[in-house]
DNA sequence: GAGATAGGCTTACAGCGTAAGTGTGTCAAG
DNA sequence: CTTGACACACTTACGCTGTAAGCCTATCTC
């Protein structure tokens, strides 16, 4: 699964040879944020490049070989935490970093949590992001548990975004036009949203850094209090103990 | 891109006919559970079903569409949230539901955020979700982020969580291997939390309700105080020390 | 019976990833 | 300068995909 390692017998360089792996993945990418991760076929990324499709398989083993490359290049472009600074800031910038690069890469996401990881850029990654978290003071549960739950908020957020057809612009207008397909007695509450953003009250946009926000303060809380967890009353009893020492 | 309404002419009913769109779409669905998304294809399905591969086209429009019908019949497994109750316990349930949906469904969520739904139980779940939070008492721009939230949450962790290829108890067997890959000095913090794992002292297991739960109590405290609304510039911070800006 | 129709069927095509084998420009060693 | 090896591009071919187009027939309505 691992491919080529890109330059093994270090100083040669042919005159001919112009094509190399990275060079490769370099074009996939640029392909893929042009005309979409769909229509990337390794017979068109080898016309972009000017070879034949198969000359592209003495670069990459296989196509799997080729997105694994392009995952590790997009997370490579994520700004790491910086170890022992305000870790919540840190956090904070990390995910609103890959956020964007999520969005100047829009076929990563799908990538990402469709496969498993593990470039080198991805390793740095997480290793730098437990080691801020960590330095926080979380515990190496906490810190699992915290990680996991911010990636979920940035892939699924990212995602969700990206599927969405419209730019905010035209949101009031799709709205209008979508209003006939929601019968009032049907579809009362989503209904009402609907005219709400017609009606300019609301503009529909939702900010990746809301759902993000919640998230760190309440890890912020569990760092302070890593025992007693809620204040609400119900549900949380049998789990507060998970919260913390995870066994 | 809408596809067949269904049963049209109403009563009428021929003995040949069997096969109907309904069915079709819950024979992919049986067929994604089984074998994987990416090996259902419409010759297998027709396969599966006992037809020719082209007979599926006289009941879903196309494989597209056939997608989207698997989608909405998963989606109307969620629980849907009751309106009126307390909205935390509705939410949580319909959160847990959704997850456990896309549990048994493996390839839901994939298609979920990658195609734009609108079948009819999408809007009665959206619609039923945003009328909970306008009951508690969320502003419609509110009920709209926090929905958004909750979904980032639910796609982004089920997305994660499908992709890893490891049972629970696995997972400290895997880690044990995965070690030599790991050196102490560039992946010292990965490295630590792998060793956690092989000690037993942490399982791995990221639950869904630790992000949840995050999300669910940070929603409360906006409800509480909604004047320290969504799109404060950063942060609602008095109490925590670490306030800060990170742009 | 006559005609319409729903819903099977076969055929065909362009595009996909890639296994397998061929040809050639460039290198290091003799 | 020759020679052998290799890197790397090439062609061909296979089985798979979604689906356009058209055919055939059991069953319905009149």
């Amino acid at each position: 699964m691992a491919g080529r390692t890109g330059k093994g017998t270090a100083g040669r360089r042919t005159a001919r040879a112009s094509l190399t792996r990275d060079a490769v993945v370099q074009a996939a990418i640029l392909f893929a944020d042009e005309r979409g991760l769909d229509v990337l076929s390794m017979r068109k990324l080898a016309e972009a490049v000017g070879v034949e499709a198969m000359s592209l398989y003495n670069h990459v083993t296989s196509k799997d070989d080729l997105l694994d490359g392009m995952v590790d290049a997009a997370v490579a472009e994520i700004e790491l935490p910086t170890i022992g600074s305000d870790w919540m800031a840190a956090m904070r910038a990390r995910a609103i970093s890959a956020h964007e690069m999520l969005l100047r890469h829009a076929w990563a996401s799908m990538l990402i949590v469709s496969r498993i990881n593990v470039g080198p850029a991805m390793l740095r990654y997480a290793d730098a992001t437990i080691g801020c978290l960590r330095e926080a003071g979380f515990s190496y549960a906490m810190a699992d548990h915290a990680m996991n739950a911010l990636d979920s908020h940035i892939y699924g957020f990212t995602l969700l975004k990206a599927n969405f057809p419209l730019e905010p612009s035209e949101y009031a207008e799709a709205a209008r036009q979508f209003l006939p397909m929601l019968p009032a007695e049907t579809y009362t509450h989503a209904r009402g949203l609907a005219e709400k953003v017609i009606s300019g009250r609301h503009s529909g946009i939702n900010e990746f850094t809301f759902g993000l926000d919640l998230l760190l303060d309440g890890l912020d809380r569990l760092r302070a209090r890593p025992l007693a967890r809620s204040r609400t009353p119900r549900r949380r009893k049998a789990r507060s103990r998970s919260a913390q020492s995870a066994r």
